[in-house]
DNA sequence: ATTTGAATTATTGATTCATTTGTTCAAATA
DNA sequence: TATTTGAACAAATGAATCAATAATTCAAAT
């Protein structure tokens, strides 16, 4: 089994139990367990107890940015792509219920600053997904003239803002209502003429 | 001297307290001793301590809305109302650093969610200058015809968000260029017509 | 109506100790 | 060589205790 495909499997299981017991009620030899192994050669594949959870959650993510980038690269029309970003990056965690029930552990996962972000790097990609489709509607004279680095930092901000509002803290469909005419507005504002 | 005067320098003097060393670290006797009165007198005006630091900070909100409602009162224009009700009510927090240094201790004082908002009648009364701009703004045939209570719910959660990041977490002027892009994008999703 | 001193009750912080859990590593195995 | 193991060690945790501090009450005084 190659290397690669056997740290996906020891993030997945660790995933798991992390998620239903939370970070300190989990020991590394129940992760072990889970995989059929020995706490010690758990220790071949990451460094420390910390490492396993932050690698775990990190994996977690990329699948979800992924899944949002492949879903975007199907449309072409950009206020379809803003559309089908906005929705598909907020709808995702509804379906992966264990990273959504280790968020609610772990808020901190999930923070409003750059600064103390524990996952930059994945954040920081995410928001290209935005920047691209706000350079792709200046260049197309769709979108009004913006800031590009400022709007998409504004418009990330929001869209963590409501995740933490609909996942962390559950206000669920009112929540969701808001993000719909949040997103309405928005676009309104970035685009140069309304049909 | 009347009882709602009294009261009010001993909100103060809390708040004075409560800023520089935080809720653990002040005793109820530090706050009767700057007010000059024993400890148990000031249980004539308060419950308790947790009573004390609440109204406190209650007080010092209320005075805060207060400004931000006066400054809006002085425009005639519903653009010029919210652009100064967005730029007073911002720049506020920049003046009173008790109220800021003890918002960084306390962050949970501005929450994301109105469920666990200890401080809901007031954040309430602040979404009300929100709502009456735009229903203004509606009725005048300047603003879409959107719906104005999920709106009014957005503005403010991008408001709140907006001062943790400058003021708790202090991003600073980043922040800042931040809330003016934003505040630009969402007046332009507002406005049918843009000069 | 307001203030006080003294007494009571509730919290907190420091300390100890037994137990659990995280981490390392030399040797074994595939 | 890459992976796995068991045994040993080190670090973190939770429970229990206790003294000190701080919160709260209240009858009596102003």
């Amino acid at each position: 089994m190659p290397k690669s495909h056997k740290k996906h499997d020891i993030f997945r299981a660790a995933l798991k139990l992390f998620s239903r017991y939370g970070y300190k009620k989990t020991t590394v030899e129940d992760v072990a367990a889970e995989l059929g192994m020995t706490k010690s050669n758990l220790y071949f594949y990451v460094a420390s107890k910390r490492d396993l959870y932050e690698q775990s959650i990190r994996h977690a993510l990329k699948q979800w940015r992924d899944s949002v980038a492949a879903a975007i690269a199907e449309k072409n029309d950009v206020v379809e792509k803003f559309k089908v970003m906005a929705l598909t990056s907020f709808q995702y965690l509804a379906d992966d219920e264990e990273l959504r029930s280790i968020l609610i552990m772990d808020p901190a996962i999930f923070t409003l600053t750059p600064a103390e972000d524990r996952f930059y790097e994945i954040n920081q990609g995410a928001m290209l997904l935005i920047k691209d489709i706000l350079v792709q509607g200046i260049n197309e004279g769709r979108f009004y003239d913006i800031d590009v680095d400022h709007t998409t930092q504004f418009l990330f901000s929001v869209y963590i803002m409501f995740l933490i509002k609909t996942y962390i803290k559950s206000e669920g469909v009112s929540a969701f209502r808001m993000y719909e005419e949040g997103t309405a507005l928005v676009l309104r504002g970035l685009c140069r003429s309304h049909s």
